[in-house]
DNA sequence: GAACAAGTTTCTATATTTGGAAACAGCTAT
DNA sequence: ATAGCTGTTTCCAAATATAGAAACTTGTTC
């Protein structure tokens, strides 16, 4: 399994909790941490930004962009790229139960 | 604690696990699928889309429009509202352990 | 039924993302 | 140093999201 440097995304990344069968990630949800879930999902299927590109339908310099989170992605492009990578994606909300103050 | 229906979702849903301290909701995701969870925490809170609106800093329409997944949200959007919500989101990305074809 | 509240829809304008193409930068190996 | 591979950046056009305003629907209450 290729490997890939943790250090990198200290500060945006969660944990990770491998099994026998696959690999999960978890991440906290921030404009730049969408480029980085890209990142490292692509390198873990080893392969270049131009592969992926292919698999999706799209240049690599759409890649790249998406890579470095120069844009807010909408969730349609997230999901159409994941898609490609066969990787599955779940939100999970957490509420605090306390009251919110009305302006 | 505001009830709901989880009927209205059951296609999507994918659990809940409350704590002492707060609510827990996982979602596959889905384009259609950030609506439903917009909602349902806004309804977790007691609020009128109006009410969400101030608080986001968006007319009610805004809020009636990313509730019905008319459109494919950015991350952007998507973040405001929940932290609006004070509501924690994390992803997470499944990577199944085997090849990918190359086209 | 009139008035109100909550949510939806339509219209319009603006801002942003998407996407391709090509040039560019960095790196490696021959 | 040249060629090749990978990734980045810029420029541009087209598609789409954001957003407000107002009209509209539905349900409720007086």
């Amino acid at each position: 399994m290729k490997s890939y440097s943790l250090a990198e995304m200290k500060d945006k990344y969660i944990g990770k909790t491998g099994t026998k069968n696959r690999d999960e990630y978890e991440y906290e949800l921030r404009m730049d941490v969408l480029g980085r879930m890209i990142k490292t999902a692509r390198q873990e299927r080893n392969l270049t930004q131009e592969q992926l590109g292919e698999l999706v339908g799209v240049q690599k310099s759409q890649i790249s962009k998406l890579e470095s989170s120069a844009n807010s992605a909408t969730i349609d492009t997230i999901l159409k790229v994941f898609k490609a990578l066969k990787a599955d994606i779940h939100f999970n909300v957490t509420l605090e139960k306390k009251h919110l103050r009305l302006a």
